[in-house]
DNA sequence: CAATCAATGTTTAGGGCTAAACTATTCTCA
DNA sequence: TGAGAATAGTTTAGCCCTAAACATTGATTG
């Protein structure tokens, strides 16, 4: 018999999967991946933070984040503003054109994903992740 | 204002996150991955299933699983048995005994990552999870 | 039976991610 | 001030994963 946080654990890992391959497949459309969606996200709600701490707020490692920035760097979504020894990220103004224009389709997409849920349902799900979340 | 199901996504991905590092943390003890875990698992639960119904049931390409395999049948952990023009896979003497030592150990730290929640709590998250899941 | 189609597995190129080694800059304080 | 410690970022090797091209084997049907 398996206990209930074996398969919690297990469906979580298993809706992740499912609904990030949904999401991911849509962003396809602006040629982005989940990975980079994410990281427009957090500087576009935190712009002038640094490298070191987008990782730690993507739980990545900084070396990872290096190399995303050099890719969307590249594609002139994003800028590196060097102050001290830090990097101060900034999106560029096509990259806040972009984001303004992904964001809506893809917070409409994912209230679709859990639309299986009631309202209800859906705060639960919401307060019991945040509570677990919290206590890691 | 952030849809209860935006959050609730947020917080599963972080969620996934920060559980799916710890176990991938201790796994190392072993010498193992939570993917190769899975596979193990996977193949340990379903002895002669084929690569390709591994693959569906793991939710990854079957050019996933075979790279996978090749690393898994090199440390002599599962054998491919041809069958057809499918794989039919087992797990070797040696990878049912380390598995069956990962399992407990493995088991016990999941449950501890979800012990901030109370056993209805669980209960509740893993309905959720299993509704959501076959909504999908 | 032979040609075609479908199913299974393998390979390859490329991006995501990590750990660890490395570089460069800034801070500290004797 | 100058040496060493701490901090921020970069690089590299290697595994995970995908998509797409490829190879092989089995099934179908004219």
């Amino acid at each position: 018999m398996r206990s209930p946080a074996v398969l919690a654990w297990m469906r979580l890992l298993r809706v992740g999967q499912k609904i990030g391959r949904v999401l991911t497949e849509d962003l396809k459309r602006w040629d982005l991946n989940l990975a980079q969606f994410d990281t427009l996200a957090h500087v576009g709600a935190s712009e002038g933070i640094t490298q070191q701490e987008l990782a730690e707020s993507l739980l990545v490692t900084k070396g990872n984040v290096c190399q995303m920035l050099d890719r969307l760097e590249r594609r002139g979504l994003l800028s590196r503003r060097p102050d001290g020894r830090a990097n101060r990220l900034f999106l560029t103004e096509g990259g806040r054109r972009l984001f303004g224009e992904v964001v809506p389709t893809h917070e409409t997409l994912v209230a679709a994903q859990f639309s299986a849920l009631s309202t209800k349902e859906q705060g639960d799900l919401m307060r019991l992740l945040g509570k677990l979340d919290r206590s890691l």
